[in-house]
DNA sequence: GAGGCTAGTGACAGCCACTGACAGTTGACA
DNA sequence: TGTCAACTGTCAGTGGCTGTCACTAGCCTC
């Protein structure tokens, strides 16, 4: 951020992403062009792609960045706690921790906005999903080496953290349709819903 | 398929279908154009999306009948089961029949490589991903429905569905970069993975 | 079996995401 | 202040995809 040049490319790539977005949330992720993105801030479509690589890729700059607290976080795990144990108090923190990280590039009120125009537009939905299948990849490798295995002979790294991506995705799902749209809202339904897989795989149902 | 017009749009989708899946494992998805694909079968490429909504769609025909053929696997079981055990013996199942479905429109051998040509591009996994979440939420509709609870209240139909849908995914992940590339190889992985996930969830793995 | 009807098709024009090439402009820095 | 490099705009082109329209070939009736 030292130089003019580099200040005025900062604030390029920021007004792009925030007009981005918002002409996201308010007309639709398919019903906006990069052209008209380009247009609202004043640059050439041209310009656009130099700083994003495709169109899909500003919906996913604040995802990323949530990706990254993430992964960090798992890395800060003491390595005396269980895979599941880490797993868990790594989403916690992350979720207690993330606010401010947005903040420096949009408001967390826009992203929440966006991230439920992701879970309800198919295209990018099914990209969300595959990011989260490379996040769940590394979180894997660092679960391995953790425990002090291969994760190409020994399937339990993989195998513990999609299941807990899976528990993860539903909390995600359940959050994105429902009433309360806030970080609070959705820290508590990720600990509600890690409590109750455990009963939802092995007890009766049918019994109380 | 009783008039002769009906036979022949049979034939050029038929045609179409394999040339493309043809296309795609061999020179790559996409380095394949629709172009090609409608010129190999010798139509015009405006035929080709009659057929097809879209290139993608060309791709997930056969995964399109697996999943079908998963899901009534699903209604079938009784409802005595637990929703593991009927989910489990529905995999199991499935893999058991679903040879004989696919081989009415293209090779097994065929479609083998193109699952495994899914899982190695990234859109069309990602395109994949969805699919299957769309196919558990079906999934976890009939899982409410044997155990009389309502999907939108509990969360543990959708939860269970989630979780074994995880194993699921790491399974066909860990085959399509194997060696064995079979129907068979895939059937045993499923049963190994889903006897080890419990024990590695709950299990010390440094204690052995 | 000659006629009309219509499903299926090709040809064409156009939108949009994205890319390469080239030229112009504007900050950085000596 | 002049030179260089970074950044940008313009333009032309590709590929996926859609709407339109006219034409052909199978179907169906009389």
């Amino acid at each position: 951020m030292e130089t003019l040049r580099e200040r005025k490319k900062q604030r390029t790539r920021d007004a792009l992403l925030r007009s981005a977005l918002e002409l996201f949330v308010t007309r639709g992720y398919e019903h906006t062009t990069v052209d008209e993105i380009a247009e609202s801030v004043d640059v050439s479509q041209r310009t656009f792609f130099r700083y994003f690589a495709s169109k899909e890729d500003v919906a996913f700059f604040v995802p990323r960045l949530t990706e990254a607290h993430y992964i960090e976080a798992v890395r800060r795990r003491p390595p005396e706690e269980t895979p599941l144990e880490a797993l868990r108090r790594s989403v916690m923190d992350s979720w207690d921790t993330i606010e401010e990280a947005i903040e420096r590039y949009v408001p967390v009120e826009l992203f929440l906005r966006t991230y439920k125009m992701i879970e309800a537009t198919p295209v990018l939905f099914a990209a969300h999903l595959r990011r989260q299948a490379e996040t769940e990849e590394e979180i894997a490798r660092i679960v391995a080496e953790r425990e002090g295995v291969d994760p190409d002979t020994d399937p339990r790294p993989r195998l513990v953290v999609a299941v807990f991506g899976a528990v993860i995705r539903v909390t995600e799902r359940n959050w994105s349709v429902g009433e309360d749209f806030s970080v609070t809202a959705i820290r508590e339904l990720t600990a509600s819903y890690l409590d109750q897989v455990g009963p939802a795989l092995t007890g009766n149902w049918r019994a109380g």
